[in-house]
DNA sequence: AGCACA
């Protein structure tokens, strides 16, 4: 593909101050920046080579559940950035999980966030949207690469061309996350390969697990644990196993608070495991726990602010949730983000139907 | 608020 001559796409225009956004988010009621971060429905997405088009991005991204747009900058001296935008934040969060970490052609491997503002959707050029036509009827994201027959098959690695749910079914399956909840996690054990999950609904099983977790980067396996003797809760969790800590910190920070289809009991629970998959614990009966306060600032799976923001206890390297890559760091003032697609997610904390457990 | 498998 020829390289983009010269910036034709990249227009100052498009920048929307950060004070116009977030005194428009004052007037919401909304004070601080993570209250919001349950409303953010834009994915951030670079490590695209250098000649790639505003149009191979709408492509890639097109057929995820919930697209609304795109806009690819490529201005001279800074590396690509790319931002599509969704109907709500949960649609982010899944378009996000499949894109990070996406070998995108040999040379190239994508790293996706969700971003720290919405995409501002105005009359541009540069800005590519979603079919409306309704000749394009396919809304699929989430298509489990796994084989459900097998007990713990090993995720295969996604690439653009086997994209999950990229154009492989006529049968949509349904996005198997409706939304995110706050959720509060008191105690989480040291960061392993492993991750617990809680506070699953009753009627939750393996394939709905798979479809959540089985294509997320790193995956391995997962157990579904049953304790009927459990009462007055979930008598369900599970155990999810990736191939390294960075990725379980990423699925810890990405998907907590998710509210899955069997969802019946509030949004899930995610810590650390006790014992890393297949590893007995060193020394039986000594507390490993640390307490946490709550798991994190959680700037992506709730919107509000739970404890005082304590340390999350991520690996050298790993940046949290809204973070750039290291020495790349964001300035949000020179993003193209502005106020105008608040509150309008499918989801919000003022309406969440589960109480905080 | 529930941590199995080896």
């Amino acid at each position: 593909m020829k390289p983009q001559s010269g910036n034709t796409y990249f227009q100052n225009d498009n920048f929307q101050s950060v004070s116009n956004s977030l005194s428009n988010s004052a007037s919401q009621g909304l004070t601080t920046p993570e209250v919001e971060a349950s409303q953010i429905r834009t994915v951030f997405v670079t490590g695209f080579p250098a000649d790639v088009t505003p149009k191979e991005f709408h492509n890639l991204v097109r057929f995820f559940t919930g697209y609304e747009a795109s806009q690819l900058h490529n201005k001279t001296g800074v590396y690509l950035q790319a931002f599509a935008l969704f109907n709500n934040h949960a649609s982010a969060v899944q378009a996000c999980n499949i894109l990070n970490q996406l070998p995108y052609d040999a040379e190239n491997t994508l790293t996706a966030k969700i971003a720290h503002k919405n995409l501002y959707l105005k009359d541009a050029p540069t800005i590519l949207r979603a079919d409306t036509t309704g000749k394009v009827s396919l809304n699929i994201a989430w298509v489990s690469p796994s084989s459900p027959s097998s007990s713990y098959p090993v995720s295969q690695a996604p690439s653009a061309s086997n994209l999950p749910g990229y154009l492989q079914s006529d049968a949509p399956v349904r996005s198997p996350v409706s939304g995110f909840a706050p959720v509060l996690n008191k105690y989480d054990n040291l960061p392993c390969n492993t991750l617990f999950i809680g506070n699953l609904g009753d009627s939750v099983d393996e394939a709905e697990l798979r479809l959540v977790f089985g294509s997320l980067f790193g995956f391995k396996q997962l157990k579904l644990i049953c304790n009927p003797r459990q009462v007055g809760g979930s008598q369900v969790s599970c155990f999810v196993e990736f191939s390294s800590v960075t990725a379980a910190a990423a699925v810890h920070a990405s998907m907590q608070g998710a509210i899955f289809n069997s969802s019946d009991r509030g949004p899930i629970r995610i810590q650390y495991s006790k014992n890393p998959f297949g590893k007995r614990s060193a020394h039986p009966g000594v507390a490993q726990g640390i307490a946490q306060g709550v798991s994190a600032p959680q700037l992506l799976s709730h919107g509000l602010m739970l404890g005082d923001g304590a340390p999350m206890f991520l690996p050298p390297g790993v940046v949290p949730n809204g973070g750039g890559p290291p020495g790349h760091h964001i300035n949000p003032g020179a993003l193209p983000f502005g106020p105008g697609v608040l509150g309008e997610v499918s989801w919000s904390n003022a309406v969440s139907p589960f109480p905080l457990s």
